[in-house]
RNA sequence: GGCCCAAUGGUGUAAUUGGCAACACGAUAGAUUCUGGUUCUAUUAUUCCAGGUUCGAGUCCUGGUUGGGCUACCA
């Protein structure tokens, strides 16, 4: 990759991230542009998750650099393997590769010889306070904390006791290391902060080498300087730890990377913090981490989100400090997006109603000739069997109609999707008076691909023939929640707003080609939706999830009751 | 009652760092269309408030308002 030229990007536009590294570039305080993304693996990736990942790959790649993926696994009671690959598996089917393969506890010896220097410099020491000493102690928001009676051992007592925390003479809870820096400071952060904590837990990577484990605040910048980090990205809740990250590296005298804190993203309709996904799953609200309902990877990928579209998003919401809210259409804008340009189209109808041609041949099957992808030339075409016994849409037909409705109404004509017009001239009803069957006429001079001298009429619609129809299942997926912000809600109300009709199962009648398609593969049903097919499929046994329905501006007309 | 951060259309992000407020999505109106899809056109703003500096302020300063974060031996 060649070096960034920053005269021939002038004219872009930058976010403020950029605009502070192009800064620290020109001023020489780095070199390169090396990041990283640090999650901890305690829960399954999120689309906030992907906004990260997206920043961290996508910047280190535009100017040369590089980015390292680090499991943050600091806290062994929290963490588990499964959640390590999962967290691989995401990154990659995203699109990015990482540099370095990292872990938090590969550092966990080199953070221990770290401690030693600190307590060497009388600037850390074992505290005996309890957690609830430690917490008194630490004053409040609005006072000073109080220097710990412990704060003036000396070094060598430090040290001998600090060895047997490692050597595991100490019960949990009992002691800790702490740095020694303000306990007057207005930043609760720099109140004389643990830096070790005692945790006879058994690590899903180090067994039960260690019993004690550093916090966060010690084992993430010094990770991130052990990696030569550049720029260390995070969100803003890590604002107020900043001087303490500083601290750290300034006192240890190593490579000092910057934090940068951006703000995490918000989604209407969905929730994103891991302890409310996780419980959604655990409570079984949803069927799995991997839901296509679930705002994580893996559920949008179940969804049929592709990883194009999960991208482009992530580019287009953009990147700043303010606490915003992206409006969930916004996603979903992205995948129609790309599926519109690369998806074949079939017809499948998923509220069927009886459609019979009077005046077909008997017997008579005709193939149409029927375009895969009007977006794509080189998609080519298929053809479907088309007879006088067909199923079309429920509600693309009306007895009585208002008078911007040009579906098919009696005594109406329609045109039947790359086939013929026809004209509609009584129904069948059963006993309650409800539609079962319509009969029509079809106009044999009307032959899709006849030019301008045929007939023209206002509406198309879908059909699949009764004979040559396949039933296959097909899920519905909606929003999970029927409020646009369920985490506003008190807490553990969030459940309460959990939308009873997120998933309708149901079967649909389609064309045999949709059979051919393998797990995975996007599809768009015409003017439907986008749907693609679930890995719960067998053969005999298809299943489709509507990953998102076609932008539908009659419905929203007719909402409205603008459609006279 | 402290500290830190933020505020630009309905939503989200820009604004050559002090020089005509732009782009995307949504919404609305229309055109095209054998998908009411796609595509195309048009419309959609007293830059939170009040002062100040300046020829000139979304941008800088002061004060206020509103919102977010901080009081785990979580990350």
């Amino acid at each position: 990759m060649s070096a960034p030229d920053p005269a021939a990007a002038s004219s872009e536009k930058l976010n403020f991230i950029e605009t502070a590294i192009r800064q620290d570039l020109a001023k020489g305080r780095f070199t390169g542009v090396l990041t990283r993304f640090p999650p901890e693996p305690n829960g399954y990736l999120h689309i906030g998750h992907a906004k990260s990942i997206c920043l961290n790959f996508s910047l280190a790649e535009k100017y040369g650099g590089t980015c390292n993926l680090r499991l943050d696994d600091t806290n062994p009671v929290k963490e588990d393997t499964e959640y390590v690959d999962s967290i691989m598996n995401d990154i990659r089917w995203l699109g990015f590769d990482w540099n370095n393969l990292h872990y938090a506890s590969d550092y966990f010896e080199q953070l221990y010889q770290w401690a030693l220097q600190l307590i060497r410099d009388g600037k850390a020491f074992v505290c005996d306070l309890s957690v609830d000493q430690t917490r008194q102690y630490r004053g409040s928001v609005t006072e000073p904390g109080r220097n710990s009676p412990y704060r003036n051992r000396k070094p060598d007592e430090n040290l001998d006791l600090f060895q047997r925390m490692r050597d595991g003479e100490f019960p949990d809870g009992t002691r800790t290391l702490r740095a020694k820096i303000d306990m007057g400071s207005p930043n609760l952060n720099l109140r004389d902060p643990v830096m070790y904590r005692i945790l006879h837990a058994t690590h899903h990577r180090t067994g039960n080498q260690w019993c004690i484990y550093p916090m966060y605040d010690w084992a993430h910048g010094q990770s991130d300087s052990l990696e030569n980090i550049s720029f260390s990205i995070c969100t803003l809740e890590f604002e107020n730890h900043r001087p303490l990250y500083d601290w750290f590296c300034e006192n240890l005298g190593i490579h000092h990377p910057r934090q940068i804190e951006f703000a995490r993203l918000n989604m209407t309709y969905t929730v994103m913090s891991k302890r409310k996904l996780l419980q959604l799953v655990t409570e079984k609200h949803v069927s799995g981490w991997d839901d296509p309902r679930m705002p994580t990877i893996v559920g949008l990928r179940r969804r049929g989100y592709t990883p194009e579209s999960i991208r482009a998003f992530c580019e287009d919401i953009g990147v700043a400090k303010f606490n915003s809210t992206i409006d969930m259409v916004k996603l979903e804008n992205s995948i129609r997006n790309h599926l519109n340009a690369i998806v074949e189209r079939r017809m499948a109808v998923l509220d069927p109603v009886k459609l019979t041609i009077t005046n077909w041949p008997a017997d008579k099957t005709e193939m149409l000739q029927a375009i895969n992808n009007p977006e794509d030339p080189a998609g080519g075409t298929r053809m479907v069997p088309f007879d006088g016994s067909l199923w079309i849409e429920r509600e693309d037909f009306r007895e009585e109609a208002p008078r911007k409705y040009f579906r098919l109404k009696k005594g109406g004509a329609v045109r039947l999707r790359y086939g013929y017009i026809i004209d509609c001239y009584d129904v069948v009803k059963d006993d309650q008076g409800n539609v079962v069957e319509i009969l029509c006429h079809y106009d044999p001079s009307t032959h899709s691909g006849q030019g301008q001298s045929s007939r023209k009429c206002k509406g198309t619609i879908h059909w699949v023939s009764r004979k040559h129809a396949r039933e296959v299942e097909v899920r519905l997926y909606d929003r999970l929640f029927t409020v646009e912000k369920p985490e506003a809600t008190n807490e553990g109300t969030f459940l309460d707003c959990l939308n009873p009709d997120s998933l309708v199962v149901s079967t649909a009648f389609v064309e045999p080609s949709l059979l051919d398609f393998p797990p995975g593969t996007a599809v768009q049903f015409e003017r439907q939706g986008y749907f693609c097919v679930d890995r719960d499929t067998r053969p005999g046994s298809h299943v489709f999830n509507r990953t998102v329905g076609l932008r539908d501006s009659w419905g929203k007309l007719e909402a409205k009751g603008k459609v006279d």
